[in-house]
RNA sequence: GGCCCCAUCGUCUAGUCAGGUCUAGGACAUCAGGUUUUCAUCCUGAGAACAGGGGUUCGAAUCCCCUUGGGGUCACCA
């Protein structure tokens, strides 16, 4: 197909459980090449195998793709031209397309049962020949199938592989791939319950959206050609093919739900944020000329370009996800990063975007997961349980150092009359000053007295944020663990 | 096992197509410093890789071959 045309690509996800974060990454270039190029990016639902079909899951996958911001031009929720996009709802368009592969010779009834196939493949193991199916049926006369069809026997229509030469494409990353036909096995395209496999469904649609890039995992190369052999039976020009290398897990194998989060949900769940989740997710094949990794959905499309990805097999490993994840919360205006909050459900119970906004400013560089807000303001929204004795108590200090000190921090924010950080810090280096205690010794009794932890926030900050009431009461209960102590 | 794909720091990658500018660059992670009353942020620095072997060439991370390693696939799953 003409590298000129507008490009139109699509994902084809099969809704048989979580929406997968392998749908994401190709999702994520099939969408920006379709954009780059001003083209549609469709999504199509694969749901042809019934046994594995999960109700629930084309849902999912559609909230999940929308949260991520991959939203779609075509498919089977808001329609398109080539309605419907679900497979399930287009098994006359299959049907018809195997009937001319039938009427041509391409295609063939096979009546073989599963037994006998079952039988053919251990023969095969044994003698160590090539596995797949031998062809049996391609010799029954065409009078005689359509007699047995006729007659309800079970079937299933297989795809007639020319058994000499070979079958040669071109793979946009990976130059031309070409396997000798004899390798190639006869596929079915019909299974016996009549839905059509993966293969001639795909093909089908492929052309009957014009689709001009099939950009997909890895894990399809090795059948291409036989979608090629589909195309030229059915006298269609080839798409492009593009072949995405697989994410890994640790040890190298395709990535898998045993080994790795992989639920979409899950990252949702986590608090990771979608422009996180996709500035990863483009790292995992494709660098920016810049350098700078860190980086929007706009500045990867401006960048971006299909052919560049890299063939390697990336690892998912998420440490980096997590460091890219404290950046793009970072760099959120911190209303965007409340409502965020709020719309995640990773407000506290009972806090508001306003309360919460209150707060964000002395925990926004502390965040890594949104999820973690709720722990890392906890000392905020209530008042903490004290924290115990040899938490008030320094090294090298000792109780009645914490207590003077305390017992000053107290009188003298008491008589402070506008409470702010200005006001504040000058407010306890003159406590500091008076009692001759080293910094620590005040200053830690004090983050402890006040959020009962240790990796708190900037302490002016705190005792600014807490309010003059709230401070002096925390202070009071400390100073009674030291007291009873 | 057959076939197909792949191979640069621990991880993600730049460089490979058009061989020299590569004593191989960046990022994450790690470690060490600095800033900071804590944690974090931020800043500085360090260690860390061309799988191996042949060939082509004045010159190879880059091209060719072999080996090794890894992966995918061989379903009436996608």
């Amino acid at each position: 197909m003409s590298s000129h045309s507008i490009p139109r690509v699509r994902i084809a996800p099969s809704p048989t459980g979580d929406p997968h974060v392998g749908t994401a990454y190709v999702a994520l270039f099939n969408r920006t090449h379709a954009r780059q190029g001003g083209g549609q990016f469709i999504l199509r639902i694969d749901d042809t195998d019934r046994s594995r079909y999960q109700g629930t899951s084309e849902g999912q996958i559609f909230t999940a793709l929308r949260w991520l911001g991959l939203d779609w031009d075509e498919g089977p929720d808001d329609g398109g031209p080539h309605q419907p996009y679900r497979q399930s709802e287009r098994l006359d368009h299959y049907r018809q397309c195997v009937n001319k592969l039938i009427d041509s010779g391409d295609a063939y009834p096979c009546f073989c049962t599963e037994e006998r196939i079952a039988d053919l493949r251990e023969q095969q193991k044994a003698a160590k020949e090539r596995l797949g199916y031998d062809g049996a049926c391609r010799e029954i006369k065409k009078e005689e199938a359509q007699a047995r069809i006729e007659s309800a026997e079970t079937h299933v229509i297989r795809l007639k592989v020319p058994s000499t030469g070979e079958t040669v494409f071109e793979d946009a990353l990976r130059g031309e791939i070409r396997v000798a036909n004899s390798e190639i096995d006869d596929q079915i395209l019909i299974k016996s319950d009549g839905f059509p496999t993966y293969h001639l469904a795909n093909v089908a649609d492929d052309i009957a959206f014009g689709i001009t890039d099939v950009i997909r995992a890895e894990e399809w190369l090795i059948s291409t050609p036989k979608h090629v052999i589909l195309y030229s039976a059915l006298g269609e020009p080839l798409p492009r093919f593009l072949h995405v290398s697989l994410l890994r897990n640790a040890d190298k194998s395709k990535i898998s739900k045993r080994k790795n989060p992989v639920s979409l949900d899950w990252f949702r769940q986590q608090g990771y944020l979608p422009e996180a989740l996709l500035n990863f997710l483009a790292l995992m094949g494709w660098s920016p000329d810049d350098e700078n990794e860190v980086f929007d959905m706009q500045s990867f499309e401006d960048n971006f370009r299909v052919e560049s990805l890299s063939t390697g097999a990336p690892i998912f490993d998420m440490t980096k996800l997590d460091w890219l994840n404290g950046m793009h919360i970072r760099q959120l205006p911190l209303t965007e990063l409340a409502q965020r909050l709020e719309s995640e459900n990773f407000l506290p119970d009972g806090v508001d975007q306003p309360q919460a906004l209150e707060i964000l400013p002395l925990v926004i560089e502390r965040l890594t997961l949104l999820s973690e807000f709720t722990d890392k303001t906890s000392w905020f929204f209530s008042q903490p349980a004290p924290p115990p004795a040899e938490d008030l108590i320094p090294k090298k200090s000792d109780r009645d150092t914490s207590m003077a000190a305390l017992s000053a921090a107290a009188e003298a924010l008491q008589a402070l009359d506008e409470f702010s950080p200005d006001t504040i810090g000058p407010c306890l280096d003159s406590v500091l000053d008076k009692g001759a205690w080293k910094k620590p010794f005040l200053f830690m009794p004090l983050r402890f007295a006040l959020t009962s932890r240790r990796d708190s926030p900037d302490l002016l900050e705190v005792v600014s944020v807490l309010g003059k009431d709230r401070c002096i009461e925390r202070i009071q209960s400390s100073l009674k663990v030291l007291s009873t102590t």
